[in-house]
This record gives C-alpha cells, structure tokens and sequence, in this order.
DNA sequence: TGCGATAGCGTTTTT
DNA sequence: CGCTATCGCA
C-alpha cells in the first residue's frame, strides 16, 4: 500500500484526501428497483476470478485505517487519537459496505453527536460513492434517529405522531408550573435545578418509578418522584416530549415489543457510533437494544472514539462504555490510530506527554512521521495580568498576519484562541476591536434561542400544533392584547379541568361570561386569527404563511414600535427566520429542524479569528492556537476539582489535551499572575498542567514584565517563577509522579504548591479541610474570614503598589492606591506597611 | 403594565 | 464587576 504522501502538500491533508485522482468511474449503482443487496454479481464474479478490484477511496490509508474499514463482520471498537482520521475511517467504511453491496444505505444505521457530525458525514460519504447514494436515512444524531422511530412507533408510549418537542426552556417553564401547582416555594426549589435533574436521570435511562430513592427525596421535601411522575404525565397531556425522551421512549418501545425490536435488527446490518466515548447511559442502552444479535449471527456494530477526548463526563456521558467495549462486545476487534497526519512532532509530543498523566485511559501514543523543518515547540508565555495576555495575543496575531516571522502570510481563519470559560473571551474581543482584527466568537448564544425567534416560532408552533400550551402561554400576550396573568391563569385553568388543549380552552371561553368583556374580545380577535392561519397551513406556502402570521399577529409591528438600540437586529432576524424556512418543504418540516437542528451558519468569507471554548474546539483544527488562562483554579477549573475530585482533574486533563491537540504548526500557552475574577483582582499560580509538559517540545517565551514583577518573595513555588524553567529534562514533578507510579499519591511538592496556592488566591484557609487528591492538596472554597485590616491601614499590593483602606467588607478590602486608584482586593493579597 | 432598583450569582453544552 | 431575574412601586 502506497502510504508515502511526501509529494503533498506539507500538513494540509489527511493522506487519501489531498491528491483526489478522478473519481473512480466505479461507484456501482447499487440497489436499484429489485436488486438485491448482497448481489452485486459483478463484482463477486470478478473477486471470484482472484483479481478483486482494489476500489480507489482505499487508497492512501494506512494499514491500521484499512483494517478498520475492511473488518465489516463483528463488533469493532476504533480508537482514533486525535487527528489520525477517525472521520475518513468512519466514512469510507460506510462506502465500502455500500460499495461492495452489502446493505442498501437505508440498512445502516450511522449514529453521530452533532448535526454538524451528520451533516459531514453526509457530504463526504456522497463524494467517496459519487454523490448516488440519495438516503442514508438512518444516519444522523441520536436525538435525529430517536424522532424518526418514535414518530412512526408513538402511540405504544402514548403520544400521537404529531408530538411536539420542548426544548430546555420550554421545559423549565413547564417544570416551574408544576413545582407550583404542587404548592411549592419555587424560589427554595428552582424549576431549572429540577429540569437538570430530570435531563440527569433520563440520561442514565432513569424514569420516575427507577430513580434511586435518594435523589427523590433531595427535592421538594421529598416530592421529587411525585413531580417526575407529573412532569411526564403533562408531557403526554401536552403530546410533547423532552430530549431525554427521544432516548428514552425508543427504549421503553423496544423493550415492550420484541417484534418491532427484531424488524430494526433485520434491517440494520450495519451499524456505526462516532464519538463513542461520549455516549451515556441511555445511548448505550439504546445501541445494547439494536446492536443484539441472536447468537451466530455477527454483531455489526462498529464504534469510533477515543478516551483521551472524553470532556463530557459532567453531561452524563460514560467515559466506561469505551473502556468496556470488549466486554460488551465478546471477540470485538480493537484497532488503534496512533498515526497522527495533523500537528507537528512537538505539538504531539507536548500533547502525549501531558495526557500520560492520566491513569484512566486505554492508553495511546500519537505520532508522526513527517518531519518538519520549521517545527516550532509549543511556545509557553507569561503575562502579568490578563490583558496583558489579551495584548500580546493581539500582537502575535498581526505578526503572524503580516507574516513578520516567518515570511508569509497568514491567514486568520487558520488562528484560533481557545479558552476554558467564557468568560475569558471577553478580554480579548475588548482588545481586537480596539486593534480592527476581524474576530468570531463561536459558541454563545444561538440563533434559535434568541427571544424574537423563539417568540415567532411558539406561533409556528400554535398554528401547526394547536395542542402546544407552552407556545400558547408564551404568545398569547405577545404582543400585548390586554391578556394578562388573571386571563391566562382562567383559560389554564378551564382546560387543565377538562383535559383539552388552553387554546381549545380559549374558543369555548369565549362564548361563556367567565371573562371581562375587554379581555374577551381580545381574546375572540387572536382566535379568529389562529384559525385563519391554520386554514391557511394547507394551501399556502409555509414562508408566505410565517410572514402573514408575524405580520397580522402585530408581532413585527411590536419591534418596529420599539425603539430600543436592538430592535432592528431583531427585525433582521427574523427576517433570516423566514428567509431560512425557505429550503424546508413544509412548517412542519420546519419545525422538526429548529427543535433538533439548533445552530446557525457562521459567515465563512470573513477572514477571522475564532474565539471560543475548548469544550466547541473538539473536533476542529488550526494552524495557529493559543490557549490562554492556564493557571490553578481556572484550568483545571476549581469546581471540577471540587465537585468530582480526581476524575474531575483528569477531565480537565483531557480538556488541554484536545486543546493542544487542535494546533497544527504553532500552539502558544499563556498564563498571567493577576487575573479578575468576579470583579476581584486575583493572584494566580501557573497551572499544574504546565508543570506536566516535556521541556523537549516547549519553549519558554521571555517572560515580559510591564511592572511590577514578580518583586517579593516568590508566591508561586512553580518553575515558572525563575528564570529558567526546565532545568533539567524530565525532573519536573508531575512527570516523575506519573513515571512513578500512577497510582501512588506521593506527596511532592504538589502539595505544598497547592497548598500555597490557596493562601494567596484567597480561597481562605484550606488547611486541614482542604480535599487532598493523589496527595495534591485542592483549593476548597470557603467562607471569608473577618478581614484583620481596618480602615486607614496602608497596604502594599503586588499588582498595585502601596496604598490605603477605604472600605472593609468581610475579606473584601476597598484600597485606593496611590499609582493605580481605587481597586477591590481580597485581603489575601496585600500586607500591611508600617 | 412597565420600568427602575436590587438581590444573587458567576465552567464547560448538545440534543 | 456585570449580567439576569425578580420585585415593588408608580
């Protein structure tokens, strides 16, 4: 096999992918009217005649890719690392089966994470068998997947096919109206604490009669099942379900109609996860469900993770089913990519050096065998405080634009900056608009869930489904009709007495004296609209219709009557709205989209930089990264730490993993000494991450100092407070513990580190309560102590300089200093002056 | 009903 | 500190 790609262009593609010979006139049509999926004659007669065709889009994979794609009978678990083609391997697969005719594209079922997953899949799969392949129509999200079966099976979990489904917003108010109608304080018991928590047990396939007895009793004085129960109850009331539910009610039909269950097993033949490791509970019951076979018949099923990218363990997914999969899959065949085609040898290097802190893994090793002249080590930088960080960030980028260091070019579509918390961001979008660098910020608040769009899609949703009480409540009075809470408490009232839909609720009260004549007429008004639009959803287009609905509903008048600086945004938007609908067939087709499909394009043409988390960095890559912000407390994140320990760190472990791991020629690490949080300047001390990378592949930058410095007696004890980090190879602490043992806490300096860190940020004292980990002592936070500082004293600040008390609350000191003026500070972090 | 004051809170995010 | 959600008042 020829795996030698020395003539491509260096680090821009995958092996196969760069050098695309004509696609292969091969392509066989496959199972046209009457053909039989495992009859593609030809090709069997010419594989009989030992002269098998090797198809083109094999080629170019390595042997370990190869393997993947051709084991087609069995259960086959795909460890993919980072950047060694996991997507290639999943897509040519699915062409190969199809290829060599052995299902139909309607008998596999390919199940990915996100639509955008899908959404590519889709595309290449159609460019490797030559865009004829129309259906695939089982491959999508598990959520996609679960609508299709549950619209056609909806009445074994009574719901009619037509159901709605709520998003987490809809949810929450739904919940709050139950938690009060139960009498409950919802201000003791927020509505949004239990939505979370019912997403938590649906995500473990929980319903309300299995949740452990103890989390039933956490909430609502003990009411926690009860209101399970009635949540669900309304939901099959409303004809609607949640999220958990497009998981959950597929496995509760399976399981009650092992006939259907067997139909599905009879037409999957073949069946693939992408993302495995972030599957949970109920993902994984639901593909136990399909992937069973009867014994002597192969298990088909195919899954494609890797463990090292696991950081969603806190939304319920199950880093264990990946680690189990043999044992799940008796004689499943396990096949590592360790050929890593994106980043340089360094990046890798620093990437694998990191991970191998992890006890929990299967255990991989990224490499390359490219060389690279230029290979850059991952550059690690200091700044002193965070905008600082943000300003030499800004400044590396319109060099590397200019192409100042290395001649050329770059583009900023191939920089990204790639932080923990959001937070984060803004420091920088601050810094590259005062600069005029283009930048986008990914992630942050959708499209969809923008109040104008939600607002016009809850009248959508009323016209097409009349039953849907949740976009009945929200636009009754939306615009403002004089229908208030008294009006809408009666017609909720009214229809929860008689079981009917509030807007079916309304037309009967109409015709009653219940309502003030004001409140009637409105009321009368809105309905006949209603049923004039619903008329309408049969013979009118559905774009025109959502116009004539926003328009006629005063809706549109609303926002232009507003003249808050917004308002024409939203006008804008929803515009986009309808312009949108236009490439859906019907309102109904619409709808299901929106529900499911929740994101919007990004504006591709502008050349800019990315800004986003690491969490929405998975699965993206860039020439250039900079991962800002890695300091103690941060990242790792303090209440990962606190809340789930050690697995909780070896999340965040995974995170700067695939933080690295995104860069493919240059990656830069920052961390400051001073950084605001909540409005408090905060020293900080490097992370221990830092301490876990190879000096063989990182390079410190000068450290800069604008002022300041690092002047009193050392508060970090951490190399990166001296000038020359990495003194001798291999002797950091972190690296000695993990080739130590990996399980033994051994207490080096970590703790004592840790445990200084928690003196100066300012947690308070951690002491003796504090959580210790693997011997490594965890910030705890604790409640303030009474300052020891009174008014009038002077104080010197390391970040600020000398100055005196203005203002004392708890260990919250007000100073005004005499070269920064007024700041707050925790009083960790100053000393008195005599 | 609508706005201004204020209490509370402050990782990560998909479907 | 800055955002949001809710409350109380006009």
């Amino acid at each position: 096999m020829s795996n030698s790609f020395d003539d491509m262009p260096f680090f821009d593609e995958e092996p196969g992918e760069a050098p695309r010979k004509p696609q292969a006139p091969a392509a066989p049509a496959r199972g046209g009217p009457g053909g039989q999926p495992g009859g593609g004659l030809a090709a069997r007669a010419m594989a009989a005649r030992g002269a098998p065709q090797r198809p083109d889009y094999l080629d170019g994979l390595n042997p370990e890719q190869t393997e993947a794609v051709e084991t087609l009978e069995g259960p086959v678990l795909v460890l993919a690392g980072a950047g060694t083609g996991k997507t290639r391997v999943l897509t040519t697969r699915i062409a190969h089966i199809l290829n060599t005719n052995r299902a139909f594209p309607s008998q596999i079922l390919a199940v990915t994470f996100t639509n955008k997953a899908a959404r590519e899949m889709k595309e290449r799969i159609a460019h490797l068998v030559g865009g004829a392949v129309e259906g695939m129509p089982w491959l999508g999200t598990f959520h996609s997947i679960g609508v299709k079966l549950l619209r056609r099976h909806a009445e074994l979990v009574n719901l009619r096919s037509d159901f709605t489904i709520l998003d987490t917003d809809d949810v929450v108010r739904l919940v709050k109206q139950l938690i009060q109608a139960e009498g409950l304080d919802d201000k003791r018991w927020p509505a949004k604490q239990f939505a979370g928590m019912i997403d938590t047990w649906k995500n473990k396939g929980l319903g309300p009669a299995d949740i452990p007895e103890g989390d039933a009793r956490a909430f609502a004085n003990g009411k926690g099942r009860e209101l399970y129960f009635a949540y669900q109850q309304r939901l099959s009331t409303l004809n609607a379900c949640d999220f958990g539910d497009l998981l959950m009610h597929p496995i509760a039909i399976f399981r009650k109609t092992p006939d259907l269950l067997k139909e599905y097993h009879q037409r999957f033949r073949y069946i693939l996860v992408d993302e495995y490791q972030d599957t949970n509970t109920a993902q994984y019951m639901w593909l136990r469900l399909l992937a069973q076979r009867p014994k002597g018949e192969p298990q088909n099923v195919c899954c494609v993770g890797d463990d090292d990218q696991s950081i969603y363990g806190w939304r319920g997914a199950e880093v264990d089913n990946i680690l189990r999969f043999e044992k799940d899959f008796p004689g499943a065949k396990v096949i590592k990519l360790e050929r890593n085609y994106r980043s340089t040898a360094h990046i890798l290097g620093a990437a694998g050096h990191l991970i191998a802190h992890n006890e929990g893994r299967l255990g991989k090793t990224l490499f390359t065998d490219r060389s690279d002249p230029d290979d850059i080590k991952v550059q690690l930088h200091n700044a002193w405080d965070s905008e600082e960080e943000a300003r030499a960030v800004g400044e590396e980028i319109e060099q590397l634009q200019r192409g100042a260091s290395s001649g050329k070019p770059h583009k900023l579509n191939d920089m990204a900056i790639l932080v923990r918390a959001s937070f984060q961001m803004r420091e920088f979008e601050d810094r590259f608009v005062t600069l005029g660098l283009n930048y986008r910020v990914i992630g942050g608040p959708r499209f969809y869930e923008r109040l104008e769009i939600r607002d016009a899609m809850a009248y959508f949703r009323l016209v097409a489904q009349p039953a849907d009480d949740l976009a009945f409540e929200r636009i009754i009075n939306t615009p403002k009709r004089g229908l208030g809470d008294t009006t809408v408490r009666a017609l909720h009232d009214y229809a929860r007495a008689r079981d009917i839909p509030m807007l079916a609720a309304a037309a009967d009260m109409i015709e009653t004296d219940e309502l003030k004549p004001k409140a009637r007429k409105a009321l009368f008004d809105v309905i006949q609209s209603f049923r004039r639009w619903q008329e309408r959803l049969e013979n009118t287009s559905h774009t025109e219709l959502a116009e004539q609905i926003l328009e006629e509903s005063g809706y549109t008048d609303m926002w232009k009557a507003d003249k808050t600086a917004d308002a024409p945004a939203r006008l804008d938007n929803l515009k986009e709205l309808i312009r949108s609908m236009e490439s859906f067939e019907s309102m109904r087709g619409f709808l299901e989209h929106v529900s499911l499909v929740m994101d919007a394009e990004q504006n591709a043409d502008l050349d800019a930089v990315s800004i986003m988390t690491l969490h929405s960095a998975k699965g993206l890559e860039f020439d250039t990264v900079f991962l800002p912000g890695w300091e103690e407390g941060l990242f790792p994140h303090q209440r990962s730490l606190d809340e789930t320990g050690r697995a909780g760190l070896e999340e965040e472990r995974r995170l700067a993993y695939v933080g690295l791991t995104r860069a493919k020629r240059r990656c830069h690490i920052w961390f400051v000494n001073n950084r605001r949080i909540h409005g408090l300047w905060q020293s900080t001390i490097p992370s221990r991450f830092l301490d876990e990378l190879p000096e063989t592949h990182v390079d410190v930058a000068a450290v800069e100092q604008s002022y300041g410095g690092y002047g009193r007696g050392g508060y970090g004890q951490s190399r990166f407070d001296k000038a020359e980090p990495f003194a001798n190879s291999y002797s950091t602490p972190g690296w000695k513990r993990a080739q130590a043992n990996r399980t033994d806490a051994t207490r080096d300096n970590w703790g004592s580190r840790s445990g200084h860190a928690v003196e100066r940020i300012g947690y308070g004292e951690a002491g003796p309560k504090g959580r210790t980990i693997e011997g490594e002592l965890v910030a705890k936070s604790t409640a303030a102590q009474p300052s020891k500082f009174t008014i009038g004293d002077r104080v010197f600040h390391l970040k600020f300089g000398n100055g005196n008390i203005t203002a004392i609350e708890g260990n919250k000191l007000t100073i005004a200093f005499d070269r920064a003026g007024e700041k707050r500070v925790l009083d960790g972090f100053v000393e008195a002056v005599s």
